[in-house]
DNA sequence: CGACGTGCTGCAATCGCATTCATCGAACGA
DNA sequence: TCGTTCGATGAATGCGATTGCAGCACGTCG
């Protein structure tokens, strides 16, 4: 029924040993058998069993990638990076979707960390508490954990260059004009949004007579931005940056209904580039972030991390430093990102509204 | 290190034949052992190592879903309803994205069939007799297999109801005093635009004086809708229901920059109810498909499917029949929808156009 | 000509768990 | 009181692949 690692090897006159190691070690078989074998298994169609080969080896060929929401455009594009760059290097990937609850986000960690051979972690939102809960588990079991677009100490990262991608949007607007801009923040506790909002001060900070005013935090959905919008007519600036594009969308929305010109009126620009940017009129100046190439990026330094020493092995090699969990230097990389141009920006009303 | 079942055993004072029971049979121990040993499993943080278990009882508690595109907000959601699902019957989730090419999909099927206990396949595209070749996988390895949004022999599936969702459509457009109606169709090979093209001509029959005008086939993405906001314009149509909602968006994009109001000129309807959908304005009309409800009524169904018998058990039970690929009663769930009205539909322009 | 690598190969021991089979004691009926 | 049955338990086996170790043949060097 079902080809096993003995069936090849009687099939081609060797032992089980043999036929293991033309096919997974293939430099210390003689090269004419190994050939052969290497012959009859794909003639038989020969398929290693997984469950068996991991049992021995530890290894189980999967990554896991755990996300707040699936259906999120931001989400949904890192996992397709994430996904194709699994596939990629021969990894299966087990994806979960955690409804937005952060407990429910450690949890999955901890369950299919079992799993698995690395998890990519996005979590915007869950305490440093609980990040470092986690990361102590990581030690222990030797499997590594990396975290999407957040920095912890003694977890690898990959993040998003807010700052830049900040300075660029405020830069913008301030070429064309704008010198009192809003800002509509993003969660209170989310980790980027801490970001940005450190950019955006930073950024104005390097321009003559730019005034932020910070319109305060907002879910990042498009009803969040509804009511952002109101705040910004309210609050009379001429152009407003929002946390990210749903946030943007809700502004526009608004703005619009209520009779106010973008950009003529109001200049709005969001952050992420999610499709739906340019789907609306007038399309939506954002920022754009390449989240398949960050998808990708995590996996790669994911990988190259490679198996976490366990907690035995690291104390020896640290000291007692890494047992105390102080910080050491774990990989980080940084995603460049890009200002798009599009029509929901532009010359600030020269007349005071 | 890793707690194993020899380990609860030793600490619980029985054998590890015991222990097992214990823990996954538990009317075969007596009660006050059976309690003990929990116990101890609990407090020592036992968790079965699932390779092992695998190896022996041949089930991964893994599914997997294969999809052509992530990003694509339709199977977004249908992902995250099947993810929630599976999670919810114990079971992990492998994701595969087939990035828009069935050979690849076919190709993932059969790779990650070898370790899971079943597949969700949305495949739109891929041919019958690729798709045939799969389901005499199927029946070798008795890996369930099940189709979304897609029927074919000896395969379970679940489907839209599209046939409902255009009669619904096009009886709203009736009602609304249009007469010569446009129809914009999806991907030539596609099946659910083979569907939905069936359902149109069936709604029309049935209504009195309506005209469908066929505009033919377009990818059915945002640029697709551009090129069929043009052919909407030419056709002379006061209204236009597109295979779906990028589809319809783009349509909308197009006929607004072309100074054709919507609805008061053309009025338009989409088909999914993607979130971007009332992002736009004017709000798009369209058909909601509750695509969380189809992921979770495919993980059901394919559970309840269970392990599929054996070639071999098969033909025996069956004659020779199955074996010859005859048509059987393979289990379909039907996903109902419903028209949501928005801002673009409207009532018939009455002046000839 | 003998000792010693060197290069391949096979044996056998895992890996952690479920499951079959045999055992043993208790409970029950006669 | 004894035989029988049944329920609970433990010892042993095997799932399929990998791998340390030993053995074998051959080549090389002293």
């Amino acid at each position: 029924m079902v080809v096993t690692l003995r069936d090849v090897a009687r099939a081609a006159g060797v032992s089980p040993a043999t036929a293991s190691r033309a096919l997974s070690a293939p430099d210390l078989v003689a090269p004419a058998r190994r050939e052969h074998v290497q012959q009859i298994a794909r003639e038989l169609g020969y398929r290693p069993n997984r469950a068996a080969r991991e049992l021995i080896t530890g290894r189980t060929g999967n990554l896991c990638l755990v996300v707040p929401d699936l259906e999120n455009p931001f989400f949904a594009a890192v996992a397709k990076g994430v996904q194709a760059r699994a596939r990629a290097l021969g990894f299966a990937l087990l994806v979960a979707d955690a409804e937005e609850d952060p407990r429910l986000e450690a949890e999955l960690v901890g369950h299919l960390g079992a799993q698995v051979d690395g998890v990519v972690l996005c979590s915007p939102r869950m305490s440093e508490a609980e990040l470092d809960r986690l990361r102590r588990d990581v030690l222990d079991r030797g499997v590594p954990l990396l975290l999407v677009n957040r920095l912890h100490d003694g977890l690898p990262s990959v993040v998003i260059d807010n700052a830049d991608g900040v300075r660029q949007a405020v830069r913008h607007l301030h070429a064309l004009g704008h010198r009192r801009i809003g800002f509509a923040g993003g969660p209170a506790g989310s980790w980027s949004d801490a970001q940005r909002r450190r950019g955006v001060e930073h950024a104005s900070h390097g321009l003559r007579s730019v005034e932020m005013v910070d319109l305060g935090h907002f879910p990042p959905v498009f009803a969040g931005g509804v009511a952002a919008g109101d705040l910004v007519a309210a609050s009379g600036v001429t152009a407003v940056l929002a946390h990210n594009d749903l946030l943007a969308l809700g502004i526009l929305s608004r703005l619009r209904a209520r009779g106010i010109r973008v950009p003529e009126e109001v200049s709005v620009v969001g952050y992420d580039d999610i499709p739906a940017a340019t789907l609306v009129s007038p399309a939506l100046t954002t920022v754009t972030v390449p989240l398949g190439r960050l998808g990708r990026a995590a996996v790669d330094l994911l990988v190259e991390t490679g198996p976490v020493p366990t907690v035995a092995e690291s104390a020896l090699a640290a000291g007692l430093g890494a047992a105390r969990g102080e910080p050491d230097d774990t990989p980080t990389v940084l995603i460049g990102v890009e200002l798009v141009v599009r029509a929901s920006t532009g010359v600030a009303a020269t007349d005071a509204r």
